[in-house]
DNA sequence: ACTCTGACTCAAGACGCT
DNA sequence: TTGAGTCAGAGT
DNA sequence: AGCGTCC
C-alpha cells in the first residue's frame, strides 16, 4: 500500500517534471526550482501547481505519520514514544512552518518570522476551532442514556430523530477525565505565547531581546517537561498508541464488513499481520487485545483481561498460548458471518458484534475504569519493521523538504495576483492544506460516536496542539534570537492567547460537550479571523508612529507583462558614472563620444524585455524655476569638481581623479538624445516629460497608462505615483528584492492624508527647498500629526529651537507636487511597444557606436523571443501590496525607517539585523 | 538611557569567463 | 547625484 | 563568487 502511493508521488513528479519540459519549450520566464521542479507564471497554472505540491505534501505527511505510528507501535511506550515520536511526527509541519525562518534572505527576515509564526498561530486555531468542533459535531450522539442503539447515524433516520435544536443540547460527546488533562496540558504549552506578548507594552529593545530569551528558556524547560511527564506517566502514551492501533484495525475492518458476501480472506491475514506487530507468526495475548481495542469493543473503559481470556477461549487457545493464523481467519469468518445474520447469543463474546453497533451504551460507572491496559505491548523488535517505519518516515521527510519551498512560493505568489489578503496566507492556507487530512481522519474517528473514540480524538488534538506549539516555538524563537531577526507577532499571539484562552474556558472543567458548543466553536475560527485583520491592519495604524508596513516584497518575475514607467534621465546619469569608467576613461565610438549609457541603457533594456516587463522610458523636460536654484548649486559645486579634477590630473593622484571625474558627470541633451533614438529603435515607448520626468511617471501610472513607476528616488511618492517600485534593478546584481510600495496603504498606515504626506516629504527635505534644520523624519512625522499641515506646524513650533529658513518655499515646492507641469492628453496614449527595428538598431549600434555585432545580434534575438510570448495578456489587474516600512528621501528618510525598527514602536522591539 | 539628527563614507551596470 | 550604513553628539 | 570587459 505505500508501494502504491510511493508510486503516485513519483508518477506525480515525473508528469509535473515533464509539464516542466513541455513549458521550457514554449514560455520559460520563470525559474524552475531546483532546477527541474516545473514553474509557471501564469496565475491558474500556479493553482494547478498549488493542488499538485499540496496533495504532495499530504501524502508525504501521511508517509511521515505512517511511519512514526508504525516507529510507535515496534517501540511502544517509553522514552522514544515520549519525545521522538513527537518530533517525528511533527516534522513536515515543522519545516513548513521553519524554512521560511531559515532563508539567509535578511530583507525579508521579518515578514518571514512573522509568517512562521502566522503558520504556527494558524494551525493552533485551526486545531482548536475547526477540527476540535468537528469532533464534537460529528462524534455526538444523545446523551440520555437509554440504551437505544438506532441513533447511531443521526442524518439517517429523520422521523424518530429530535429535531435539530432539540439536539443542540440533547446530543453531545463525553471524554474521560485524562482528556481534560490533555487539555491542561495543552493550554501550559501556550503560556509562552504571553511572554511574547509583553515587548509590545514594554518599549524597549534590550529588553525585548531579554523577554525573548526568557520565552526561549521557558518554552524549552516546558518542553522538556512535557517530554519527561509522557515519560514518567505513560498515561499519554498509551492513548496514543491505542489510537494508532485502533486506526488501523478499524479500517481493516471496515473494509471487511463492508464487503457482502463470503468474507475477505486476504483481508483477515493482513489484519493478522498488523496486530501481529513483532511478526513471529502467532498472535499473543497482548496482541488480541490491541485487536479489541480497534474494534472499539467497550465504548469506554479498558479491555478487561477477563474478556479477552474469554476471547482467547473462543479461538481455542488461553493464557500465554497463541493464535495460529488458521485459527484466526476461521474464527474471524465465523465472526463474521454471525453477524451477518445476527443469529448470535448475546454472550458468545463475538466483538464484531460490538464493533458493529458503535454506538453502544455508554456506560458512565465505567467512565473512571483505567484506560490502559496493565502491561505495555512489550514487543520484539524487527529490523525490517524498523526500516520500513524508517524509510517512511525519510521518504515522506524528503518529500516535504523539497515541495515545501516551491510550494510556499506559488502559494504567495497566487495570493498576490488573485488580490488575496496577505495575511490569509500563513493563518489560512498554509496550514488549511496541511489539516486537510488531520481533519479527515478526525471526522472518521470521531464518527464512530463513543466516548471512547472522542476522548481518543480530542486527546489527539490537544497533544498535537502542545507538541507543534513547543517544537515550532522552540525552533522560531531560538532561530529568532541566535540570528538577532527582526520580529513582530503581537497580533498572531494576541489571537492564540484569546482563542486558547476561550478554549480553556470551555474544556478545563467539563467532560461533557453538548452539541451546541461544537457549533458555537466554529465560529471562533472566523471571529479569529477577523481578529487577526483587525489586529493587523488596526495595529498598524496604531503603530503609524513608526514604521507602517506598507510595502510588500516581490518577485523580479512576478512583474512579468507589466507595464512600468522609469525615469530615464536618472539611469542615464547612473550609466554614466559607473559604466566602463576608470579615471577619465569612458567607453567610447570610434568618434571618441561617450557610449556608456547606450551600453548600460541597452543591456537593462534588453534584461527587462527579456524578463517580460514593459518598460515606458520617461525623460526630463525643463526643470521648474524652484530646482534650478537647485541645478545652480550643483552647477557650481560640479566645477568645483572639475577644477579639483585638473588639479589631481596634474598631480597624478589616482583616488583625486576617481572622485572627481565622478562628480563631474553630468547627463547632456546628447546622451539624452542617444538614449532616445536607441529605446526608439528597441521598439520601447519613450515620453518627454513637461518638465520633471517623476512627476511624469507618477501621472502616467495614477492615469493607469503604466502599472507602477520604478525609481530609486522617493520623489515619486510624494509626487503620488499610485504604485512604486524600489531596487526593480537591483536584483540581478545584488540580492535584494524588488519592493513595492502601495502609496494608498503607505498613506492608510501613517494615517495621513495625501497633502499631509507631501507636507512630510517637504519637511523631510526635498529638491526644491531646504528643510528646516533639526527637523527630520520623525520630527516632521511627529508634527504633521500633531499640526495637520505646515502652516499650523510654523504657527505653533518653537521658533528658537527650529531655525526656519527665511523665503522658505515650501507653498510652491507644495504646488509642485499637487499639481506638477505633466502631459496628460492623449499624446501618451501611444505608448506602445513593438518589435525592435533590428537593421536599424545594428546600424546605430555597430555602424555608429562601435558595438560588437554578434553580441548585438544575440541580445536582440533573446529579446525578441520573450517579447513575441508576451502577447499572452495576463487577465489579473495589477496586484495590491502591503506593508513596508516608509521611507523619506535624504538623509531623514532613514529617518522614517530606521527609527521604524529601532523604535520599538509598539510592534515589539524589532531589531535590526 | 534612549531617540533623533546630521555628518561622514561608500558604492553605484550588466555580462561572461574561470 | 542618490541611498545606505555608521557614528558621534545633542536633545529628550 | 570574483574579476575583467563592454566601446
Amino acid at each position: 500500500m505505500y508501494a502504491k502511493n510511493g508510486g503516485y508521488i513519483i508518477i506525480l513528479l515525473v508528469i509535473l517534471i515533464g509539464f516542466c519540459g513541455k513549458t521550457e519549450g514554449a514560455t520559460v520566464t520563470c525559474e524552475p526550482q531546483y532546477g527541474f521542479l516545473p514553474c509557471t507564471s501564469e496565475t491558474w497554472g500556479r493553482l494547478f501547481l498549488i493542488v499538485v505540491y499540496q496533495y504532495l505534501i499530504a501524502l508525504a505527511q501521511s508517509y511521515v505519520s505512517e511511519g512514526s505510528d508504525k516507529f510507535f507501535g515496534l517501540v511502544g511506550p517509553g522514552i522514544f514514544g515520549a519525545s521522538l515520536f513527537h518530533i517525528i511526527g511533527n516534522f513536515p509541519s515543522l519545516y513548513l512552518v521553519l524554512q521560511s525562518g531559515l532563508s539567509n534572505n535578511v530583507e525579508g527576515a521579518a515578514s518571514s518570522t512573522g509568517m512562521g509564526m502566522s503558520i504556527l498561530t494558524g494551525s493552533i486555531v485551526m486545531n482548536l476551532t475547526l477540527i476540535w468542533p468537528t469532533v464534537i459535531t460529528f462524534g455526538s450522539y444523545s446523551l440520555s442514556d437509554d440504551d437505544d442503539d438506532d441513533d447511531s447515524d443521526l442524518q439517517q433516520s429523520a422521523e424518530d430523530e429530535p429535531s435539530f435544536f432539540t439536539k443542540l443540547t440533547a446530543y453531545g460527546v463525553k471524554t474521560d477525565n485524562e482528556t481534560s488533562n490533555s487539555a491542561r496540558i495543552m493550554l501550559a504549552s501556550v503560556i509562552p505565547f504571553t511572554l511574547l506578548q509583553l515587548p509590545s507594552i514594554i518599549n524597549s529593545t534590550s529588553i525585548t531581546r531579554v523577554i525573548l530569551l526568557i520565552t526561549l528558556i521557558l518554552v524549552v524547560s516546558l518542553y522538556i517537561t512535557y517530554v519527561t511527564y509522557q515519560m514518567f506517566q505513560p498515561l499519554a502514551q498509551n492513548r496514543i498508541f491505542e489510537y494508532v492501533t485502533q486506526q488501523f484495525v478499524k479500517s481493516k475492518l471496515e473494509t471487511l464488513l463492508s464487503t457482502n458476501g463470503k468474507p475477505n480472506v486476504r483481508i483477515i491475514k493482513e489484519i493478522y499481520t498488523g496486530i501481529d506487530v513483532n511478526h513471529d507468526g502467532q498472535v499473543s495475548k497482548t496482541e488480541l487485545k490491541t485487536l479489541l481495542v480497534g474494534m472499539q469493543l467497550q465504548s469506554d473503559g479498558a479491555i478487561s483481561d477477563d474478556f479477552v481470556e474469554k476471547v482467547m477461549e473462543q479461538f481455542g487457545v488461553s493464557g500465554d498460548e497463541f493464535i495460529q493464523e488458521g485459527e484466526f481467519v476461521r474464527i474471524m469468518t465465523k465472526w463474521l458471518r454471525e453477524t451477518r445474520k445476527s443469529a448470535s447469543r448475546d454472550d458468545d463474546f463475538n466483538p464484531l458484534r460490538f464493533f458493529i453497533k458503535r454506538n453502544g451504551p455508554v456506560d458512565e460507572e465505567e467512565q473512571t475504569s483505567p484506560l490502559i491496559p496493565k502491561e505495555s505491548p512489550k514487543l520484539q523488535i524487527s529490523i525490517l519493521e524498523y526500516l520500513e517505519a524508517l524509510s517512511l518516515v525519510a521518504f515522506g521527510t524528503a518529500v516535504t523538504m523539497l515541495i515545501s519551498s516551491p510550494l510556499t512560493t506559488n502559494v504567495w505568489t497566487f495570493a498576490s495576483n488573485a488580490n488575496v489578503p496577505s495575511f490569509l496566507i500563513p493563518y489560512f492556507v498554509i496550514p488549511c492544506f496541511s489539516s486537510i487530512s488531520r481533519i479527515l481522519s478526525t471526522i472518521k474517528s470521531a464518527s464512530q460516536k463513543t466516548e471512547r473514540a472522542a476522548s481518543l480524538t480530542l486527546s489527539q488534538i490537544y497533544s498535537g496542539v502542545a507538541q507543534s506549539s513547543l517544537t515550532s516555538l522552540t525552533t522560531f524563537l531560538a532561530i529568532v534570537y541566535i540570528k538577532d531577526l527582526p520580529w513582530d507577532v503581537t497580533a498572531q499571539v494576541l489571537v492564540v492567547l484569546i482563542i486558547s484562552g476561550v478554549m480553556t474556558f470551555f474544556t478545563s472543567t467539563r467532560t461533557v460537550y453538548p452539541l451546541w458548543m461544537g457549533y458555537a466553536i466554529y465560529l471562533l475560527y472566523p471571529a479569529s479571523l477577523l481578529m487577526l485583520y483587525f489586529l493587523t491592519v488596526g495595529l498598524t495604524k496604531l503603530l503609524a508612529d513608526n514604521a507602517p508596513k506598507a510595502m510588500k516584497e516581490q518577485k523580479f518575475e512576478s512583474y512579468f507583462e507589466r507595464k512600468i514607467a522609469i525615469d530615464a534621465s536618472m539611469s542615464i546619469y547612473q550609466f554614466l558614472i559607473v559604466v566602463g569608467r576608470t579615471g577619465t576613461e569612458m567607453l567610447t565610438n570610434e568618434a571618441g563620444e561617450v557610449t556608456s549609457h547606450l551600453q548600460g541603457m541597452f543591456n537593462r533594456t534588453i534584461r527587462l524585455l527579456e524578463s517580460g516587463l514593459k518598460p515606458v522610458y520617461v525623460f526630463d523636460g525643463a526643470p521648474p524655476d524652484l530646482k534650478k536654484q537647485e541645478l545652480a548649486k550643483r552647477y557650481s559645486r560640479r566645477e568645483d569638481a572639475t577644477a579639483g579634477l585638473n588639479e589631481a590630473i596634474q598631480s597624478g593622484n589616482k583616488d583625486d581623479i576617481e572622485k572627481f571625474s565622478k562628480r563631474t558627470v553630468k547627463v547632456t541633451k546628447q546622451h539624452n538624445e542617444d538614449c532616445k533614438k536607441l529605446l526608439r529603435l528597441m521598439g520601447v515607448p519613450v515620453i518627454e516629460a513637461p518638465s520633471e520626468a517623476e512627476a511624469q511617471c507618477a501621472a502616467l501610472c495614477k492615469a493607469d497608462k503604466v502599472y507602477a513607476v520604478a525609481s530609486e528616488d522617493m520623489d515619486s511618492l510624494t509626487f503620488g505615483a499610485p504604485k512604486f517600485l524600489r531596487h526593480l534593478m537591483d536584483p540581478s546584481s545584488r540580492k535584494i528584492p524588488v519592493m513595492e510600495f502601495d502609496v494608498s496603504k503607505v498613506l492608510e498606515e501613517l494615517n495621513l492624508t495625501m497633502d499631509q504626506f507631501i507636507d512630510l516629504c517637504i519637511l523631510c527635505g526635498c529638491d526644491y527647498c531646504d528643510s528646516i534644520k533639526g527637523i527630520g523624519g520623525q520630527t516632521a512625522l511627529k508634527l504633521i500629526r500633531q499640526h495637520g499641515s505646515i502652516e499650523t506646524i510654523l504657527e505653533n513650533i518653537n521658533r528658537e529651537r527650529y531655525q526656519i529658513p527665511e523665503d522658505w518655499p515650501y507653498e510652491e515646492a507644495r504646488r509642485l507636487f499637487k499639481e506638477p507641469l505633466v502631459c496628460v492628453d492623449e499624446e501618451q496614449l501611444d505608448i506602445k511597444w513593438s518589435a525592435p527595428d533590428e537593421e536599424g538598431l545594428l546600424n546605430f549600434l555597430v555602424a555608429e557606436n562601435g558595438f560588437n555585432s554578434d553580441r548585438a545580434v544575440e541580445k536582440i534575438k533573446a529579446s525578441k523571443n520573450k517579447s513575441s510570448q508576451n502577447r499572452l495578456e495576463s487577465f489579473f489587474k495589477p496586484v495590491a501590496s502591503t506593508s513596508v516600512p516608509i521611507k523619506r528621501k535624504e538623509t531623514n528618510e532613514k529617518g522614517s525607517k530606521e527609527p521604524a525598527n529601532k523604535k520599538a514602536k509598539a510592534g515589539g522591539g524589532r531589531k535590526k539585523k
